[in-house]
DNA sequence: TCGTTGATCGAG
DNA sequence: TCGATCAACGAA
C-alpha cells in the first residue's frame, strides 16, 4: 500500500483491509478480521486513556506501527491512520488466514492446525514474529508489506471484542464465512 | 470457567 | 505507593 492508503478514517481503512495481504519476512496472511479505533468520540481508543498514545499520533505518519502489550502477555499490532479532515485513529489487525511461511508459523505457535495459527490478535503476532521491536516501524513497505485485495469480499460488521467502553460502536469487520476469525460474528 | 501477566493511570 | 484495569490465550 502507498502512503495515501492510510489517509482515511479508521473505519474506512479497517474495512478496506479485509481481504488484503500482510507480509512480514517469509510469513504472510490474508487479513480476515480488523477493528477500528478513533480519537473522535471513542472512549475505547488508547488516545483517550494513554498519554503515550496521544503523543504517538502527534509524532508519527499514517502507516506507522503501534505495537501494544496486552494483559502483560501478548503484543497487538495496530496501524496509525489519519483522514484528510484530521481524524486520527488505529486499525487493529485481529486475524489472518495463513498464506506463506506456514511451517515457520507452526513452529512459533507450537500448533499444527491452520486455524490455530493466526485466529486472534495475539496469535498472529506470534506467528508472524511481531513484537515490541516493531513499535514505530512501517506498514508502507518495510518491514511490513500490505498488498491490496483483488476484488471486494463480503464483509461482516459487529461490536468490537474485549472492550468495556464504547461497546455500542459496530467497528469490528470480518471476512464472511472465514474459518480463521478470532470469534464468530453475532 | 479460571489463572496468568505487566504496563499504565488515578487516587491517596 | 497501591489497586484497578486491560483491544488475550490456553488449560481443563
Amino acid at each position: 500500500m502507498n502512503e495515501d492508503f492510510f489517509r482515511a478514517r479508521p473505519t474506512e481503512i479497517a474495512r478496506l483491509l479485509i481481504g488484503a495481504t500482510l507480509t512480514h519476512g517469509t510469513t504472510s496472511g490474508l487479513i480476515v478480521e480488523t477493528e477500528a479505533y478513533s480519537e473522535i468520540n471513542d472512549e475505547a481508543c488508547h488516545t483517550f486513556i494513554r498519554r503515550h498514545a496521544r503523543e504517538f499520533v502527534e509524532k508519527h505518519a499514517p502507516g506507522t506501527a503501534y505495537i501494544y502489550l496486552n494483559y502483560g502477555v501478548y503484543w497487538l499490532a495496530n496501524i496509525l491512520v489519519q483522514a484528510p479532515d484530521g481524524e486520527r485513529g488505529f486499525v487493529l489487525i485481529r486475524a489472518l488466514e495463513p498464506l506463506t511461511g506456514i511451517e515457520l508459523m507452526k513452529e512459533r505457535r507450537k500448533k499444527s492446525k491452520l486455524t490455530d495459527l493466526c485466529s486472534g490478535p495475539g496469535k498472529l503476532s506470534i506467528a508472524l514474529g511481531i513484537g515490541p521491536e516493531h513499535h514505530e516501524q512501517d506498514f508502507r513497505g518495510k518491514p511490513f508489506t500490505l498488498s491490496p485485495r483483488s476484488s471486494a469480499p463480503e464483509i461482516l460488521t459487529g461490536p468490537r471484542i474485549g472492550i468495556s467502553k464504547a461497546t455500542e460502536l459496530p467497528w469490528r469487520y470480518g471476512l464472511a464465512d472465514s474459518p480463521h476469525l478470532s470469534r464468530p460474528f453475532p
